[in-house]
DNA sequence: GGCTTATCCTGGGCGC
DNA sequence: TGCGCCCAGGATAAGC
């Protein structure tokens, strides 16, 4: 489940090996992996862009093309993106791939199929037609602070897990990363988040920075439907300290780690340390 | 408007 | 071994 610290890690690696390479062919094998436009088009249309651009906008992948164009991709749940030698074994969750002038091919490989790509052409904006992209919040790296969060929190009855998930608030965090920003700030994820205190805020703030900027340095989370471009599973999941972790005990306190479910997701915590 | 729940989808784990 | 059931979860729509 790619979350901000795996979107950047590929993103780095796809601008690195990307950047002014041109895409010669493009094959949907799952049409209902392509968001916009018709599959037709998308196949259609693709091919003769140059890459000039690679940038990560929450959890979106967004490559500029040439003429203006963009491709847009999610990886959601299971998605994973994979630069291969061109004729390379397909992968049976492979659902889309691109060959690329070099002689590679970018392959979209997604089991659970809810992953997305999407083609703009030059007068199209990615924003107009992916509603998440419109109504995006703050990349947590850059603009989060306690003036932007304080007033939106101010009044939510909602959990305060359910609030820094929500992507219209922070863009870029997930059940995993939510789990661990909240273990680290010393808050219980089920607490109303207008219930926040300025300083634990402030400490939530920072725990979310923290967590993301040491995920991002450790190349991401190892869970087994994340790779990066090379297919290499990341290291922060050895390291986590509540994630997947019920039953075991808290690595600060020795208390078994509960689960419990908010908005349907699993939800990890130390009864002890998170108040 | 704010919040919760259902939906999409399929492989893996588990019990029988 | 094979079957059926449950679980995982990001974004969005529907319902309360």
């Amino acid at each position: 489940m790619p979350e901000l610290p795996e979107i950047e890690t590929i993103v780095k690696g796809l601008r690195s090996e990307l950047i002014h390479d041109v895409i010669s062919h493009a094959v949907v094998l799952r049409e209902a992996s392509i968001g916009h436009p018709s599959n037709e088009d998308f196949v259609r249309q693709l091919p003769g862009h140059e890459i000039e651009r690679v940038k990560r906008r929450g959890k979106y992948i967004l490559i500029e093309l040439s003429d203006k164009a963009s491709l847009v991709i999610h990886l959601k749940m299971s998605g994973r993106l994979l630069l291969k030698k061109k004729k390379s074994k397909h992968n049976k969750f492979l659902r889309v791939f691109l060959t690329l002038k070099s002689g590679r091919e970018l392959h979209f490989e997604d089991m659970r199929v809810f992953g997305r790509m999407w083609y703009f052409g030059s007068n199209q904006k990615p924003e107009d037609k992916i509603k998440g992209l419109n109504t995006m919040g703050v990349e947590p790296l850059d603009h989060l602070d306690i003036k932007y969060l304080k007033p939106l929190l101010k009044k939510k009855t909602a959990p305060i897990k359910n609030v820094i998930m929500d992507q219209t608030i922070i863009a870029g965090v997930g059940n995993i990363y939510a789990d661990e920003s909240l273990f680290l700030a010393g808050i219980k994820p089920a607490r109303k988040a207008g219930s926040l205190k300025d300083s634990e805020m402030k400490t939530l703030i920072e725990s979310i920075i923290k967590v993301l900027t040491t995920a991002i340095k450790a190349g991401g989370s190892s869970m087994k439907d994340y790779t990066n471009l090379e297919g290499v599973n990341g290291n922060y999941m050895s390291q986590s300290f509540v994630y997947r972790r019920t039953g075991q005990n808290c690595r600060k306190c020795k208390t078994q780690i509960e689960r419990i479910k908010i908005g349907g997701r699993s939800t990890h915590f130390c009864p002890c340390c998170q108040k």
